[in-house]
DNA sequence: CGCAAAACCTATTGACATAGTAGGTAAATA
DNA sequence: TATTTACCTACTATGTCAATAGGTTTTGCG
């Protein structure tokens, strides 16, 4: 199950999408309209801007915007930035040396096939696929 | 991520699956070949049998046997009981009738799609497809 | 220059889930 | 009657989730 997190970004990033100007938009704005603590949405604002997704600019008439065109955004990037990685069992985080039983392991082939399904599905979806109305 | 609750469950299926005789299969056994602490498959087994994936049976030549076939049982049905459903967000679980947002909501339908394609994947796989050599 | 608006920062919290452990009781067989 | 096994209740340490609280810095405007 995916965590308010990752969703609560998506919708921060539809928001910021949806704006026709290219001013900075305030996070209170947004977390008014998304009916979200603007006190939480500061510390997923803050992992955007980290992870690259949005750029946050202070002071007077600042706020976030997107860096990119919403079409050039997959939903996968956004998503795994803030949940960490699509896999859906440990052994296939990272590098996955840790288990000595993969080779014999009746279940991994599954896990890696779905991981893939996964990863497919959510970088084919772009931003710009869901504000349309 | 799935839990160690279905990972685990799903190879005490495989490996009751496995064995040729039609015996009940001690939990020791299992345990120690699966290399997982018994007393915590213990707690897995009662809700397997609970959930009617498996019949148990006390005393001197007791232990665990599978209820059908390998190829009857999806890994959908397996997982979803030792995790609960497979709902990707909360709005999607249940009867989704609490999230007054849904019409317009720009993430759910991507939501729902992904949701069809796990059940799809997960209950399309059977148990007799995981123990081929 | 000073004020207000905004991002940015550190720390804390309550609730819950995870992944077990511990120790005992009941049932069945030899 | 002893042994083997499932079955049962309770407990615990750790971590994550979903925030909240309160402060500091940056920036534009009058």
């Amino acid at each position: 199950m995916f965590s308010t997190k990752g969703r609560y970004a998506l919708r921060v990033m539809i928001d910021l999408a949806q704006q026709e100007s290219d001013e900075f938009i305030p996070l209170k704005d947004i977390a008014e309209r998304q009916d979200i603590s603007k006190k939480y949405l500061e510390i997923i604002a803050k992992e955007m801007v980290k992870g690259g997704l949005i750029t946050g600019a202070s002071g007077k008439h600042g706020g976030y915007k997107l860096c990119k065109e919403p079409a050039d955004y997959s939903v996968g990037e956004i998503i795994e930035l803030m949940e960490g990685s699509f896999a859906p069992v440990a052994c296939l985080e990272n590098d996955c040396s840790e288990c000595e039983k993969s080779a014999e392991c009746k279940t991994l082939p599954m896990w890696t096939e779905f991981y893939e399904l996964e990863k497919n599905f959510f970088y084919g979806k772009k931003l710009s696929d869901l504000i349309n109305n």
